[in-house]
DNA sequence: CCCTCGATCAC
DNA sequence: CCTCATATCGAGGG
């Protein structure tokens, strides 16, 4: 198997960056993209927040209302998100970077891996070459910075673009894998968040020097097979998954934070109907059929809640989503003590209707 | 093997 | 104080 090349590339403070692209007056002050929630006031999380706003120790995912207290008198702009203006910047970007590539793999609004290696004759000098001009014709047509990492596989990639921003550009040769990663947090590891990176430092494991000291089998028992083989591999900068186009999504799911935490059936049926028609706006556009309904609760406390159910038949009719929604939701409520801030709906189980391609019709 | 559910990650 | 959406893994029951 030969060496490839793989570009990581991820949009700078992407949200917060669009803002700035049509009110350029906002460059200068903490600017912080929120997702409010239906609550009111300031009820919800910031999305995005720029480089000013982050000095300030703005992080994304916090409450707005820790942000409001961080940026108190620094001249801060809290702005809704907007993600069709966003996702019409994303789709530019995206379309120039499709076009210097030889397999191109959308991961989301902000970021993508693209594999060069026949492009660059697997040369990374080449490959350098060509990152510069992806950065330069993005900022020239798009107005956006990006970070890129540049390395043999879409993990070290990825560790890569994250590690000098914004505006990077990380190369990680073959050669230099190992004196690249080892002084790294084992928490730069995609895959390992804060549950892994807390079970760890009990361990003693900081660093990924100090994380290649686990042997397999430990790293097997603690997290099992598939995490623990993947947490070894990723420590030693091995990984062998192909960039390949995004498939298409295997569940829809639509969560929304309720108006009241409440456990009673009446208002919580209402929302729930509520979900269901968005959701299956979603199904329709995506012309899916789906075989599971499942409902899910963020408790008053956070805990979570879940429940499915399969269907006998594929289906996308609303009323049966609603009706199988509704079911599950009296199912929960019947021993549900804690009162629920946020109600989902989700389904899976996705094909096609019959008459297109899907290798699961053949009968 | 099929199904359900919680945990984890991270957009 | 705590958004929203998706995917993956593993345990446990049948």
């Amino acid at each position: 198997m030969e060496t490839r090349i793989v570009f990581h590339i991820d949009f700078d403070y992407f949200y917060a960056q669009c803002e700035e692209i049509r009110r350029p007056e906002l460059k200068i002050k903490p600017v912080c993209v929120c997702i409010f929630s239906d609550r009111g006031g300031d009820s919800g999380a910031i999305a995005t927040a720029n480089y000013v706003a982050r000095d300030f120790g703005v992080r994304d995912g916090i409450p707005i209302s820790f942000a409001r207290r961080m940026l108190e008198e620094k001249d801060a702009v809290f702005l809704p998100a907007d993600f069709d203006y966003y996702s019409d910047i994303s789709e530019k970007a995206m379309r120039i970077m499709q076009e210097s590539a030889n397999i191109f793999e959308y991961v989301g609004r902000d970021e993508a891996y693209l594999d060069v290696t026949r492009l660059t004759d697997g040369n990374f000098d080449k490959a350098e070459h060509l990152a510069r001009q992806i950065k330069n014709t993005i900022k020239e047509e798009v107005k956006i910075s990006c970070s890129i990492g540049i390395s043999p596989n879409k993990l070290l990639s990825k560790i890569a673009s994250d590690h000098n921003k914004p505006d990077g550009l990380t190369i990680v040769p073959p050669g230099r894998i190992e004196r690249f990663l080892d002084p790294l947090r084992v928490r730069v590891i995609p895959g390992i968040g804060t549950k892994t990176e807390n079970r760890l430092s009990q361990m003693n494991l900081q660093t990924i020097k100090e994380l290649k000291k686990l042997d397999i089998f430990v790293l097997n028992k603690e997290f099992g097979r598939k995490t623990g083989a993947y947490i070894f591999n990723a420590a030693r900068g091995l990984n062998y998954e192909a960039v390949k186009e995004k498939e298409p999504s295997i569940q829809y799911s639509r969560i929304i934070t309720l108006k009241r935490d409440s456990n009673e059936y009446d208002f919580l049926s209402e929302n729930i109907l509520d979900i269901c028609d968005q959701l299956h706006a979603t199904v329709k556009k995506n012309n899916r059929l789906f075989r599971s309904v499942g409902i899910q609760f963020v408790q008053s406390d956070m805990s979570n809640k879940t429940k499915t159910k399969l269907l006998k038949n594929p289906t996308s009719s609303i009323e049966e989503l609603q009706r199988n929604a509704q079911q599950l939701l009296r199912d929960t409520l019947k021993d549900q003590t804690k009162t629920i801030r946020r109600l989902g709906v989700k389904v899976s189980e996705l094909s096609e209707p019959r008459g297109q391609s899907d290798i699961t019709s053949y009968f």
